[in-house]
RNA sequence: GGAGAGGUGCAGGAGUGGUUGAACUGGCUUGUCUCGAAAACAAGUGAACCGCAAGGUUCCGCGAGUUCGAAUCUCGCUCUCUCCGCCA
């Protein structure tokens, strides 16, 4: 969430962002109407509290006076029935300001999924290849239909070299991030609410969240490792020194994908489980920036090396998503669709996710302030597949191997 | 899953229902001393909210309750530890 004060200061470019971004509901104006009546109601509070203590200081030790016990009385029914009102406030407040998303950077084009801007481009823009599923079934390599009959649509094994081949991708990329100084960590696959809402994602009880629900229990299924990530440090102040932390998360990620069907949602390219590897970052507000566009490099650098077209778009407001101040989706070229198709992503959340789940820093002078979270994908493994074997079919219908991939694959050349 | 013990500040660790935002020890910071360091001594050392400030309120795992007043009593939850059971 967004931090009271600056809304306060800033009503109308915080109104005016909201709308850029889509959301309609929101309404700030409501918002400091609540933000006033909490405030009038807290200060009440607080007069109220003081003067019960003040009451019972008079009562330490001796005795206590019949009238001063009566006045204590008076005023815990007094504090309570204000207490009650200011509770309610609160969570209405609460759930306002939640929904209000973060800022956009001024560098951030305005307007929905079209007005995005590419601002790279890397490799040929080549056509002709079989499609990933229909050639990936045939080698007996991924299995839809027993996915169906096991578990549901959307669900599948991938088998043989096709197995193999996640698990080479899997390792070059923890090789790659790495030696780039993330460490390497295994999460937890299930979250509880708190972690899953304060990185950004739906409550379980909106019916538009995109997260499987453990019934009878307060966990989730993660649908990325950010969401464990995010909340690894919850609640804690990191010491300035110690940042920027980089760590890298590896687990399934686990969607519902509800209503996602059609042409462009094929094969294995969206799917209700698929493993990926996340970095994560914690930083210092002012390093956040200059970290963002080295996660954009690593992710290049990945995909520059297996040789897989790509372009890299700025992503303009509508679909940032709530908490993103800023976001690059990396897109690789499908010889297949003849388009680009997103591959990878990566946000700087600046203060958004800290703020939800009071992560902050402190500073070399002492100040404590809330510190920026970012991440970016190193790989998801379904979507990796489908771009390798649309672009790495031979002439004589094998797949070739792209050469980092090798050490990874025994040294198989060509699968 | 069953039984028991326990969750207090940066860490360890006291705490009788009212003088405890919290003893004490350690850590850390600053100062004195020193050529410098160590030692010693002295002072300081959590966070959130409201406020220009002075100051006020809140937080002793979380949430309810009892009470004029709760870290201290009651209940629920949660987490940790020990033992048993089960198990990759």
């Amino acid at each position: 969430m967004l931090d009271i004060r600056f809304i306060r200061e800033n009503q109308d470019i915080v109104q005016k962002n909201a709308e850029n971004r889509g959301y309609r509901d929101v309404s700030i104006a409501k918002l400091l109407e609540l933000d006033g009546q909490k405030r009038i109601l807290q200060q009440e509070v607080d007069e109220l509290r003081e003067r019960r203590n003040q009451n019972s200081a008079k009562m330490k030790g001796g005795k206590p006076e019949q009238e001063l016990i009566d006045e204590g009385k008076r005023i815990k029914v007094e504090l309570s029935t204000r207490e009650e009102y200011l509770t309610g406030v609160s969570a209405e407040f609460q759930v306002m300001i939640e929904g209000v998303p973060n800022m956009a950077f001024d560098d951030v084009p305005v307007g929905g999924e079209e007005a995005s801007i590419e601002i790279k481009q890397f490799g040929e823009q080549d056509t002709g290849a079989v499609d990933h599923l229909d050639y990936a079934t045939a080698r007996d390599w991924l299995d839809f239909e027993r996915g169906a009959k096991v578990a549901g649509a959307k669900f599948y094994y991938l088998k043989g070299d096709l197995a193999l081949l996640e698990q080479a991708v899997t390792q070059y990329a923890i090789q790659f991030v790495t030696e780039r100084n993330f460490t390497l960590m295994s999460v937890p696959h299930m979250v509880n609410q708190r972690t899953m809402t304060g990185t950004g994602f739906a409550p379980r009880s909106s019916d538009q969240s995109d997260e499987y629900s453990i019934e009878g229990e307060d966990l989730s299924l993660i649908a990325t490792a950010e969401i464990p990530l995010t909340g690894y440090h919850a609640d804690e102040i990191i010491d300035e020194a110690d940042l920027p932390l980089r760590y890298a998360g590896i687990s399934p990620c686990y969607r519902r994908e509800a209503g996602a069907a059609g042409k462009f949602t094929r094969g294995l390219f969206r799917v209700h489980q698929f493993n990926k590897l996340e970095m994560y970052v914690f930083a210092t507000p002012e390093s956040s920036a200059a970290i963002h566009e080295e996660l954009l490099q690593i992710e290049e650098g990945i995909w520059q090396s297996m040789e897989i077209p790509y372009h890299v778009i700025n992503i303009a407001t509508g679909d940032l998503g709530a908490p993103a101040a800023k976001k690059y989706d990396l897109e690789y070229w499908s010889p297949v669709d003849g388009m680009y198709r997103e591959l990878t992503s990566c946000s700087n959340c600046t203060d958004f996710q800290a703020r939800n789940l009071n992560i902050r820093v402190r500073r070399a002078d002492g100040k404590v302030e809330m510190l920026h979270t970012l991440n970016g994908t190193a790989v998801s493994l379904a979507r990796s597949l489908v771009a390798i074997l649309e672009h790495c079919q031979t002439e004589d219908g094998k797949i070739r191997v792209p050469e980092v991939l090798r050490p990874y694959i025994g040294g198989r050349e060509v699968l």
